[in-house]
RNA sequence: GCCAAAGUGGCGGAAUUGGUAGACGCGCUGGACUCAAAAUCCAGUGGAGCUUAAACUCCGUGAGGGUUCGAGUCCCUCCUUUGGUACCA
């Protein structure tokens, strides 16, 4: 009769509820693990088996930490904020936070059938203003810093207000000289604009994608999801908030070195920041003051600069187009808005406009067009290039169409069948001054930018793909962003104290019908007067976007009910920074790159002890349907966890997970695996208990045989081990080939029983504290310590050494372990079938490695 | 196109620093128990050759080359799959 899974799992479920039995401790006497998932957004389709992979692999070794004398925080929330309860509300008109508290009924109701051993008491939820309150907060702390150039680090703005009244501008970069007098004898108003250009939250008109439908500026990488179901999204210029992420830019590079992360997640986080060296240069233009600056990569390719492109939004291109070809720019540019991001990027055949402007060419004096390409974007560097059509593709495909002259300056490859992008040495690069000629590639970048600095016409300069973060939805159901717009035209951020800013009731959940978000319709809560000023002013009606709540919330884990600070900075010392942090691969670089620039911030400010906050960071595989293929409705294989367990047991769910294969990789479900899980588990069972499910008299202290010895020993070990490294399913595969050996032995040793309970109750932790309690305990086992292995009696005393004749096995030998090299050298020769192999060639070479093997080398 | 990861039996997957390829599980085959089935237990299971049998031999980790006494593991070239990215100057 197999074991009946429900009444057990059921019974201990209630009792680690009722016993607190993983609330968490704080002990400071011991060494703590800060044990994280990435919390899930509550659908309305619950829990899928994708979600209690990455849950089990924290949840085992959570249990084992325990287990191990650690204080360990293993927390879970709800990222509960989001369009898809938003979009149902809009439909049915329910509230969505109705909907919001009944999917995470559901989800929690799952994740408990699990047995996952969360602490509870300290559960979050980012849509309750006891929360959201402090993400608002942190958005204040966000809005009233600028990042310092000087020192690389966010600073509050009011430093920087005093410095302004002190030094004025004097010994800030880059910006107009401002004396103090000046700044003092500045208007509210014009103070205000002059800060806000500093603050790491600002407002700027930026081309966004927004979905009329929906009634909401959607984010790129959610584009792709709603115009799959049918939704049309168009570019579109708007006021949004943005967040100055860029300037950490060469930080998260910096520290992203010492984190334990997938290679492959730091390596896109990388390309996602594309840095790149080069140098800026000042072309002017013929018959006019003005100049065009661009950016390149290859400044030792600027005698090869035969013409140049603007993108077509470029503010200069008004002033150099000439009258008879103004029509023909115009249209070309007002084709280019139409065209989305993607479309710009697919088209393979180069198009463009002449101007009628000229440049010159700083390096060779000559005079070169200036045109207007859609393959130079306004979003990147300057906006501008100087076209080098030798030595880049872009611009090589672009000349031949428009029969511009192609020069070679680098020596390599064969202009006149393709560009080469290559290093090389230099040619046709001289003037009166400067000669690149003979020069490799990066001894003529270093001679050239020499130049340009000197002749005050270029500088160095390195640039970033990374973009500042569109921060602002028009959505209700987000954080409502807590600020005022005044009537005189400036902004007032609320005060800690007026927080949190609660969102208003609403009775419609439709699309404002402008492009404000469906706050705007809260007439009430809109319209204020300022107590402050006497102003009349209007809230900000955009919210948040959904990564806000997600960007801090492992911090409020450290002290979820504290209504004073978002975290006490004691606990923070203690717990910080997270020791292991598990979630799919999708939130590489969103999610963690948010995260850790919100974190970067707070540090800055001193509210933080660590740099970074995901020391240790792995992601879980999706997991495939039985066929193969991604799990969906429409293919019909999608397997849901209530089924499974019902069927199977949670600990057979949880086991199956792990034993399916590495935690990291994608790997298909297959039924009649957690069939082979569940075997296991019964079998474990029948070591211990009888029919009745008391503990079988033949479980009892008895004489161990070597060998029973040994693989218990080797069990813990390679458990422990494993559990660390989080291969999982290798310490299952250990703990069945200890099972086998047990059953196989018909003695039933107490003094490895026992212990075994303990090696296999972070894997399946119903059936190990059932099994505890057989063995005559009346606490759970969840805080026992995890068994020492003796390393002695693992070792075998004798050992099969292969001997080999030319590196194939010819024969294998018992011996002794640690017998000498010569003695193994001996027994190998005396070896018949080696000698056989051997018969009458010569032998060349022996090689011996002790306790292994012999190779004998013949010829 | 570029960047990254991965290709091992019928299937999921194991294999410290290069040292017995295929652990463990699934499936399959045979057997025990049973009137029978399910469940359970036992044995076998990479392919081929040879043999009454035991034994033995050869081949085998995506393909081809290389380094080495010895390569799933290291190096080079190529192919395939997956993830990311895409005119980033």
């Amino acid at each position: 009769m197999p074991y009946n899974f429900e009444l057990i799992e059921a019974k201990w479920q209630r009792y680690w509820d009722d016993h607190g039995t993983f609330v968490t401790m704080e002990d400071p006497g011991k060494p703590k693990a800060f044990i994280l998932d990435m919390f899930p957004y509550p659908s309305g389709a619950g829990l899928h088996v994708g979600h209690p992979e990455g849950y089990t692999a924290t949840d085992i070794l959570s249990r084992f930490k325990r287990m191990k004398g650690f204080n360990v925080l293993h927390p879970i929330g709800w990222d509960a904020f989001g369009l898809p309860a938003e979009r149902y509300a809009m439909q049915t008109n329910i509230h969505p936070r109705i909907t919001t508290i009944q999917n995470i009924n559901t989800f929690r109701r799952q994740i408990k059938m699990l047995g996952l051993s969360y602490d509870w008491t300290r559960e979050i939820d980012t849509t309750d203003p006891n929360y959201y309150k402090w993400t608002q907060w942190i958005f204040l702390q966000v809005y009233n810093s600028w990042f310092d150039l000087r020192v690389q680090k966010a600073r509050p703005i009011a430093e920087l207000e005093e410095e302004l009244g002190r030094h004025g501008t004097k010994n800030l970069f880059g910006i107009e000289h401002l004396a103090p007098e000046q700044w003092k004898s500045l208007s509210k108003k014009e103070q205000h604009d002059f800060l806000a250009d500093f603050r790491l939250a600002y407002i700027a008109e930026v081309p966004v994608n927004w979905c009329e439908a929906l009634g909401t500026v959607l984010a790129n990488e959610e584009v792709g999801e709603w115009t799959e179901k049918g939704y049309t999204v168009e570019r579109r210029p708007l006021r949004q908030w943005m967040m100055r992420i860029t300037a950490y830019a060469e930080r998260f590079l910096e520290d992203g070195k010492t984190l334990d992360w997938p290679a492959s997640t730091l390596d896109q986080q990388t390309n996602w920041i594309g840095r790149s060296e080069g140098a800026e240069i000042t072309f002017s233009l013929s018959g006019r003051s003005e100049t065009i600056i661009v950016f390149t990569t290859r400044p030792d390719t600027v005698f090869g600069a035969t013409y140049m492109v603007l993108a077509p939004e470029h503010p200069l291109v008004s002033l150099i187009t000439t009258p008879d070809k103004k029509k023909l720019v115009d249209e070309y540019a007002e084709k280019t808005k139409k065209k989305s991001d993607l479309e710009r990027g697919t088209e393979s055949v180069k198009t463009g406009v002449f101007t009628g402007g000229y440049a010159v060419n700083p390096a060779t004096k000559k005079t070169i067009p200036i045109w207007i390409a859609d393959y130079v974007l306004m979003g990147y560097g300057t906006g501008a290039i100087m076209a080098v059509p030798g030595h880049d593709e872009r611009d090589y495909e672009f000349a031949k169409s428009f029969n511009i002259p192609i020069v070679e300056v680098v020596q390599g490859g064969d202009v006149k069948k393709a560009a080469y992008v290559g290093d090389g040495v230099g040619m046709n690069s001289s003037n009166d001054e400067v000669s690149l000629n003979g020069l490799k590639t990066a001894e003529a970048t270093n001679v050239i930018v020499n130049w340009l600095e000197e002749k005050h016409i270029g500088t160095r300069t390195v640039r970033y793909k990374l973009r500042d973060w569109l921060f602002s939805r028009q959505r209700y159901w987000g954080e409502p962003i807590p600020i005022i717009h005044l009537d005189d035209g400036t902004m007032r951020a609320l005060s800690e104290d007026e927080l949190p800013l609660i969102l208003p009731e609403l009775k419609r959940f439709q699309p404002s019908g402008t492009t404000e978000s469906p706050l705007a319709l809260a007439e009430d809560w809109i319209n204020v007067v300022d107590a402050e000023t006497g102003l009349n002013g209007r809230r900000e009606t955009n919210t948040m976007p959904q990564w806000a709540g997600s960007c801090w919330y492992y911090l409020r884990y450290l002290d979820p009910k504290n209504d004073r600070e978002f975290c006490s900075p004691e606990k923070e010392r203690f717990w910080m920074p997270i020791d292991l942090y598990v979630g799919g691969s999708e939130h590489t670089v969103l999610h963690l790159l948010y995260a850790r620039f919100w974190h970067k911030v707070l540090y800055d400010l001193g509210y933080l002890s660590t740099v970074e906050p995901f020391e240790r960071l792995r992601h879980q595989g999706v997991i495939l349907g039985e066929d193969g293929s991604k799990m969906s409705k429409s293919r019909g294989n999608v397997v849901n966890p209530d089924d499974v367990v019902k069927k199977y047991g949670a600990d057979a769910m949880r086991l199956f997970e792990m034993f399916l294969g590495p935690l990291e990789e994608m790997k298909p479900w297959n039924t009649r695996g957690v069939e082979g899980v569940y075997r296991f588990l019964n079998r474990v069972w029948r070591l211990y208990a009888d029919e009745e499910g008391r503990l079988d008299p033949a479980v009892k202290e008895s004489p161990l045989t070597l060998e029973l010895e040994r693989v218990y020993h080797a069990t813990v070990k390679k458990v422990g081990e494993d559990i660390e490294s989080l291969r999982f399913n290798t310490a299952i595969s250990q703990m069945m080939i200890f099972v086998n050996e047990l059953t196989k032995a018909e003695v039933r040793p107490r003094q490895i029983l026992e212990p075994f309970v303990l090696v296999l109750s972070p894997f399946a932790p119903h059936l190990a504290e059932e099994l505890w309690q057989i063995l005559g305990h009346t606490h759970s086992l969840a805080h026992e310590p995890f068994p020492k292995h003796d390393e002695s009696k693992i070792q075998q005393s004798t050992i099969e050494i292969v001997l080999q004749v030319n590196g194939k096995v010819r024969s294998k030998l018992h011996v002794a372990r640690d017998t000498s090299e010569k003695d193994l050298e001996g027994l190998s020769l005396s070896d018949e079938s080696v000698r056989k192999h051997v018969g009458d060639k010569k032998i060349m070479k022996t090689i011996v490695v002790k306790n292994k093997l012999v190779n004998l080398v013949v010829r």
